[in-house]
RNA sequence: GCCCCCAUCGUCUAGAGGCCUAGGACGCCACCCUUUCAAGGUGGAGAUCAGGGGUUCGAAUCCCCUUGGGGGCACCA
């Protein structure tokens, strides 16, 4: 299959969709996986709902899941990169016009006089009667004195595009043969509008067409509109391209995956502390399978064992607790430096929000790396697994600092033994392998479980009951912080009124 | 309402007529490891392959119907 050529067309109308980005991965696996030319095309014929903010999310989710482009639009001072320039549709109108006028030449197209009122009232009958929605074609006979008459009352005219009748067919690249009766499109549709600009399925055909499009990868809720884009493009004489069509992903009810039900924007992923390597292993398994068992799999290797035709046909639910699997898998397999690099970002987060004080040193991330990394389900998890070693003050509820085979007055002795302990062991070294041996034997000797005086400890100076290993956080935090909240701890027990008992 | 698409454990899926008394993964449960929490290991529960008819010596796999779900029917994309 050469000169395969793809393209992945959002609109920027919204930040990048989950579902889009997954669109985008099918389509660039193939083109990669064939040795084809992957385009990005940006629709924003609405430019009512069209923002820049919302383009730059979707370009930089891209980037960031490592989709690149071949052939694209210029963007922040780089040129545009193809031979089909410009790739953004409204600086492409030119061609849009030019094509209308053919269709309008042809009498494949007409201009249309009803106005938004008629149209609207139109419909309410048809849903009243409970007749199907659809065009009847008013406009579709008038006369050069009928169309006159209508200019002269300083109506401004749609263009619409005349369906005719038959059926159309095409083999889906996914789903099989798939045949529609144009009788079911809803009657002949508005391809520009009355203040002259194109609609989404007109541009999409004038564009796939003018770029060379070989096959047309996107979501299944376009199956049903593919054959008006069947017709405009033998009505502009151009040949079809190969339309495969994905399946839906899905709400946890099995609607289309939607705003409303479910987080679907990349960039709240990413805040959220998911790694490309997840979020592209975990979209690219929703709808394809290797068909052998390995799961883990790199962007490198899906291309290599992706093929279209073994996309599924019905839809995935988004499960949010696999993504979260599949992240921990890709987190561990980072290297230190890498996943060092990626935490930074979320630990200056934490010390912007002010829920930290002070920002680790790289020093001080790699040491804790060990200890760290098997405990993130994502990198934004670092902030409640480690924040407590850079805060100033710790708030210890009195309540968890007292084991529950302890009372509180056993606590008091505990924390202070066990102040006394490291303070002695850290004469030697301040290091996991030095403090634990007298911390056990200082269990052993009051007749404590090793597991109670450690909660207690752990609890003191972390502030929680799941914590690191605690000696290994006992040595990050360091000698004089750990003996300071050992210290605080004890006045805290010795000063806070009694309240509950068996304490 | 009309049209189109889809249908294997709760979820993602393997399965392209006999290898299936249906395999894996997530999640769940138990145990092991263990100072907590994770990670890891082991085991378990969990699908009459939506239901019903065919075809066939033989069907999760092919055909038909039913049911269920989804999507589309804009001067949105």
């Amino acid at each position: 299959m050469a000169d395969v050529r793809v393209r992945i067309a959002p609109s920027p109308t919204g930040p990048l969709h989950i579902g889009t980005a997954r669109t985008a991965l099918y389509n660039y696996l193939h083109a990669r996986h064939v040795g084809g030319t992957f385009i990005l095309r940006l629709e924003d014929t609405d430019q009512a709902r069209s923002s820049i903010a919302y383009e730059k999310d979707i370009l930089d989710g891209l980037h960031w899941l490592g989709l690149t482009w071949d052939e694209g639009p210029e963007v922040a001072g780089d040129a545009a990169k193809g031979p089909h320039a410009p790739y953004r549709q409204m600086e492409r109108l030119e061609l849009y016009a030019e094509a209308a006028r053919q269709l309008l030449a042809g009498d494949k197209a007409y201009p249309c006089y009803c106005t938004p009122d008629e149209l609207a009232a139109e419909r309410a009958r048809q849903e009243a009667a409970r007749e199907p929605p659809r065009y009847w074609g008013r406009c579709a006979t008038l006369t050069q004195e009928e169309r006159a008459a209508f200019e002269a009352e300083g109506r401004r005219p749609a263009i619409r595009f005349r369906v005719g009748e038959g059926t159309v067919a095409f083999d889906d690249t996914i789903r099989g043969h798939v045949e529609i009766d144009v009788a079911n499109l809803g009657g002949d549709f508005v391809i520009v509008r009355a203040d002259g600009s194109p609609l989404y399925h007109f541009v999409v055909v004038v564009d796939d067409a003018e770029m060379a499009i070989t096959d047309v990868i996107r979501g299944e809720d376009h199956l049903s509109n593919t054959p008006k884009h069947i017709l405009l493009f033998r009505a502009l004489g151009h040949e079809l391209p190969r339309f495969g069509h994905l399946p839906l992903i899905l709400n946890p009810d099995r609607s289309k995956m939607s705003k409303r039900k479910s987080q679907t924007a990349l960039s709240d992923y990413i805040a959220q502390g998911f790694i490309r390597e997840a979020l592209v292993n975990y979209l690219a398994l929703l709808g394809w399978a290797t068909g052998t068992e390995e799961e883990i799999l790199s962007l490198e290797e899906i291309v290599l064992r992706f093929d279209i035709a073994d996309v599924h046909k019905g839809g995935a639910v988004f499960d949010r607790e696999r993504l979260e699997w599949l992240n921990g898998q890709w987190i561990r397999r980072l290297s230190s430096e890498d996943l060092i690099d990626r935490l930074r970002p979320f630990v200056a987060a934490e010390h912007e929000a002010g829920r930290i004080d002070r920002m680790p040193g790289d020093e001080e991330l790699t040491a804790l790396l060990p200890v760290v990394r098997d405990r993130l389900p994502t990198l934004g998890a670092i902030g409640d697994l480690a924040g407590f070693l850079w805060v100033d003050r710790l708030d210890v509820d009195t309540g968890v600092l007292v084991p529950k085979r302890w009372d509180r007055k056993t606590a008091v002795e505990g924390l202070t033994a066990a102040a006394a302990t490291i303070d002695a062991a850290a004469e030697v070294a301040f290091e996991a392998d030095e403090l634990e041996p007298p911390l056990r034997a200082l269990a052993e000797e009051r007749g404590w479980k090793a597991g109670d005086l450690f909660m207690a400890i752990r609890v003191a100076v972390t502030g929680r009951t799941a914590t690191p290993p605690l000696f290994d956080t006992l040595v990050a935090l360091g000698r004089e912080r750990t003996l300071e909240r050992l210290r605080a701890a004890i006045e805290l027990l010795e000063r806070s009124p009694v309240i509950v008992d068996g304490t």
